[in-house]
DNA sequence: CCTACCGATCGGTAGG
DNA sequence: CCTACCGATCGGTAGG
């Protein structure tokens, strides 16, 4: 049963708003947030400026929403793979969730890395607030495995690694995303020659 | 025959050029590349909008420049360290090169990565070019260490650990530069957890 | 009366 | 090397 709405609104209304972040993401993420236009994104996403503006009070808006809906997913995929069991366990699912989330993702991922400064002061400090929780989830993995003094630097390693992904890995090719997760963390564990010493 | 004398170029030339290479850099990595003018450049530099197009016909060709000239000196700095000696020495030389040149250009990198797409078609074949060099010695360095079929995917792993550092690296802070690289290298050659060695 | 949505156009500013 | 401009396009808003 549906609960009574407070307001009333188009049967479509979240699939309209989610064509418009799908298309701002994209945009944005190929010729920056600055480049690409109120007008480029309704065009793109098959409406018109004026329903853009319906959905979203300022176009700042619209990058706020791309990137706070993709680090909510990153953040509760994060806790999630916390809680997991072992220190190497936990490294593993939470390396797999990233994986996955970013496959898929990958506009908004390069939007939330490359365009934090054109937030607005208010906007930047939401977003910036969920960064530091996903970071201190993974520097608590860290802390378990490797030196505990290191886990800061260690956790920036390590998405350095997976947030570069990004710009070289294809999903559509042959190597699964969990793959790669496997041989992010086995680097972490024991570096690329676990063999020889 | 001669109408017109060719314009003695001013003694300043270099230095006036670097200047707007300079806060070009500034601004593309702050606002991105669409969201710095060319006047917005020129206040920064502190001259005017006219003698940065004596300098550079177009804006793409401030970006093409920003780009260029930063990843001419990785490129020499890898085919440097790729001569170094044995595998180890070599991935170290190429790890505290590449860092020490990251360090007083986190502005120009962060622009080289982020910008790409802003060039047009010859200036990003200029420019991808010389960036599939700079991969192919670090890939080479890295197939001697690791398993050689990895070499690609391992390339691109050391590559996000240190691309990545612009984000978060300070180099006024107490670390210097030369010792996250020893920590890069260790990481790469050894993980988290070195029980052996 | 409400909301959803459109075509047209506002005052300013962009690169050149 | 500055001011004066241009064709176009910007983010945002008007009336209906």
């Amino acid at each position: 049963m549906v609960a009574h709405m407070a307001r009333p609104q188009s049967p479509d209304y979240d699939k309209r708003r989610e064509a418009i972040l799908v298309a701002a993401a994209r945009l944005y993420a190929k010729r920056g947030f600055s480049g690409a236009s109120i007008a480029d994104v309704a065009n793109a996403a098959g409406t018109s400026k004026s329903l853009i503006y319906h959905y979203f009070p300022a176009k700042d808006d619209i990058l706020h929403a791309v990137m706070a809906e993709h680090l909510d997913a990153l953040v509760a995929a994060a806790r999630e793979a916390q809680g997991t069991g072992a220190p190497d366990a936990n490294l593993r699912a939470l390396t797999i969730a990233f994986m996955r989330h970013y496959v898929g993702a990958q506009d908004r991922h390069k939007v939330l890395l490359n365009e934090l400064d054109n937030l607005t002061p208010a906007a930047r400090q939401d977003v910036v607030a969920k960064q530091r929780e996903m970071i201190a989830i993974t520097e608590a993995i860290l802390a378990e495995i490797g030196q505990r003094a290191d886990a800061r630097v260690n956790a920036m390693l390590f998405f350095g690694m997976i947030n570069w992904t990004h710009t070289w890995f294809d999903p559509a090719g042959p190597v699964m995303p969990e793959m790669l997760a496997l041989r992010v963390v086995e680097l972490m564990q024991k570096g690329l020659s676990p063999q020889a010493s």
